[in-house]
DNA sequence: GTAATATGTTAGATTGGTCTAACAAAATTA
DNA sequence: TAATTTTGTTAGACCAATCTAACATATTAC
């Protein structure tokens, strides 16, 4: 009923409608590489299946029913990663890809099986919420994490996710074995790049530059 | 570079050849279930590909390239049906559908993180045996397997492999308790309909029609 | 050995998903 | 506000994968 194809339509749109609130057709075409007329023709065939509000010159917005698809693939994909980290020993930046390519199987049972063998996980390996079998998304406290990049020195809190990890940063991370739960100190801040001296782990004093600090999200203590 | 379609019709090909020796249009598109004027121009790009080996009127071939990618396709089902069973704790009558799917997956790491988790079997759930990295099947002792209604009476023999298994089948031998690897004593044939009845584990006397008997595999002792 | 049937092929249409080129509207800048 | 740039849309082409209808060749039956 729903193509492979359109999965990802609705996946990234509903990335970037979490992200900044609103899409366009713009963005949507950056996001999957895809050129700006495929793009606004898939909007039209989403928006005659009923999971895309599409309007000419305005922002794309998901239906209820175009939410509850985009976060059950969303579930799968994350319910996927924690598995392959968890079950099967993969690092957490080798996951993504294959995350990407398993989230389209069809088969209730096994997302459930999976589910059920992790104990029914709320976040992935990154920190990112699994939304539930509805689609629902228990982010309480998640969207109560701060950017580790708005604390200030003396701070002390707990690293609690990461947003939009590339594996570039993934694989930095693991450099400087720095990892989910970490409790980390901010030493000091440069004012000229607002890099970051701090503490965590074994770690006396690390640099951390602003681009790396705002993607961590951490939970003040 | 090659669709999962393809890999569909080449899967396909591989199974029809290997049982009957060679393979027609007309079979591959009774099994794919895809009219033959479909089957015959994908059997044409594929000998554009240098996978098949097409002359009008003539039986099908795989090339020796198109024998390995189907092995290495085979491979991966199978692999994938053993993880589902060993480590996910699906029945063997349920794993088909799922390892259908995911034997398109394209990730080398994914699939050898499987096999080393199982620790590198031979064999899958039902007994068919996993083609190597190379595309190989180390098959001495599978191709010596015969056929249970092929036994005399009196006859002892284990229970290897059962041959195109259909979830039905499964799930009436999963009903008689008969797994891979019981020891199977002939009691007696009907003359009439060439049905069996056997003893085996915990059960004396077990009735198997000719259909069923024809279907497993088995090691004379 | 011809007729009937089964199998295989060709031609042409359709749909999904992509593109480029050209044009239109909105947003930004001067 | 007018000009320029960015964003969005329309039109039309292309390829993969499917189909039906019509025709061609093999095989089977009589």
């Amino acid at each position: 009923m729903i193509s492979q194809t359109e999965e990802n339509y609705l996946k990234a749109l509903w990335n970037i409608i979490s992200n900044k609130g609103e899409a366009s057709v713009n963005e949507l075409s950056k996001q999957l590489e895809i050129k700006m007329p495929t793009v606004n023709s898939m909007m039209k065939r989403l928006a005659e299946k009923g999971l895309v509000i599409y309007e000419s010159y305005k922002p794309l917005k998901l239906t209820d029913k175009g939410k509850k698809q985009a976060a059950l693939i969303i579930r799968k994909h994350r319910l996927t990663e924690m598995y392959l980290v968890e079950k099967m020993g993969f690092g957490w930046e080798e996951v993504h890809d294959i995350a990407e390519q398993i989230e389209h199987i069809q088969s209730p049972a096994f997302f459930e099986k999976m589910d059920e063998l992790l104990g029914f996980p709320k976040v992935d390996p990154h920190g990112s919420p699994i939304p539930d079998k509805t689609g629902k998304i228990e982010a309480e406290q998640y969207i109560r994490y701060i950017k580790l990049s708005d604390c200030r020195e003396g701070d002390t809190v707990t690293f609690m996710a990461v947003s939009h990890s590339s594996d570039d940063l993934l694989k930095f991370l693991n450099s400087r074995e720095l990892s989910l739960g970490s409790k980390i100190k901010v030493r000091s801040i440069e004012p000229f790049d607002d890099s970051m001296t701090v503490s965590y782990g074994g770690r006396k004093a690390e640099m951390l530059s602003n681009k790396v600090c705002d993607k961590l999200l951490v939970r003040p203590a």
